[in-house]
DNA sequence: TATTGTTATACTCTATAACTATA
DNA sequence: TATAGTTATAGAGTATAACAATA
């Protein structure tokens, strides 16, 4: 099994706020290294690379072309077809023939690849969740909701 | 020039908590791919991979062997020979003897090195410090000091 | 002609195993 | 013998360019 990839920042605290804020910026860099590293454990302990595990994590509620799946991914089309070749070749994907447009195809899920994906999130989520416990609930709950409205704005 | 890292989420959002808050664990994956994506931006903008980044953020303030460096890094250290000897070849980092072990070497950075990555950790500051811009000081405060405390919580 | 997907090619990144030089 | 680093090799992941089939 491949080991995981670390979870070192690559952009260092400055220390101007005291040693309880590491300031918005690193505490949102550091924060965001623990929990992609947090992602990538489980993701190895099912064999998937962090490729895969993003590949199979958008299938879970789409049937996407490869068009789609290359603008989902922000892959070249070229790119997802090695993708989903190797995932097709271990059993996770299908292609499948698209009904309307000859030209095109439509990959979807297998209830292998399900599982396998479904097992990544579940253990990413208990992390997730013991990595918060420090915090109360009025503060996980705060935080969550700072973190919901960075991530609307950014959206909208 | 390369494209950016993409900031899709592998995990998708469950909606128990209404919209305006996404629960603590997609909310925090959300921000994550948010943040991991600028910093993709803005490597790509120097025309850096992930992985040249790290190695360049880590030698901001070491001068490490490539055992160490192969520590810092969580990778193989036949990986740290092929990751040092393309950022040697592109002038970012140089290789020298180490003093007092004669099998070792120590990797440092070169002025350009040091040039391209902390150009990297500038634009990677102002694109944060933007997202966070729809909160109110206060609010920004309050996320800050709460992330800091997730991250040293797990540190420790 | 334009679009969808694949193939050919090249490079980066990574690991394992075998090797050299030094301790 | 053990450790530091490199080399050889193999495979994943990515992009660009050229191609075939369909629209």
């Amino acid at each position: 099994m491949k080991v995981m990839t670390q979870a070192s920042p690559a952009t260092q605290p400055r220390l101007e706020q005291g040693d309880d804020d590491l300031g918005i910026v690193d505490a949102l860099a550091q924060l965001t290294f623990l929990i992609q590293g947090t992602l990538a454990k489980h993701a190895t302990a099912q064999d998937l690379s962090m490729a895969q595990t993003r590949l199979l994590g958008v299938l879970r509620d789409r049937e996407p072309t490869m068009q789609e799946l290359a603008r989902l991914l922000d892959l070249d089309k070229s790119s997802v077809t090695g993708l989903v070749d190797r995932a097709e070749r271990r059993g996770f994907v299908r292609r499948a023939p698209s009904a309307d447009d000859r030209r095109s195809i439509r990959v979807h899920l297998t209830s292998a690849g399900r599982k396998v994906i479904e097992r990544v999130g579940a253990g990413f989520r208990v992390d997730v969740a013991t990595a918060t416990q420090c915090l109360s609930v009025v503060e996980r709950k705060r935080l969550s909701t700072l973190a919901t409205r960075v991530v609307m704005a950014v959206a909208a």
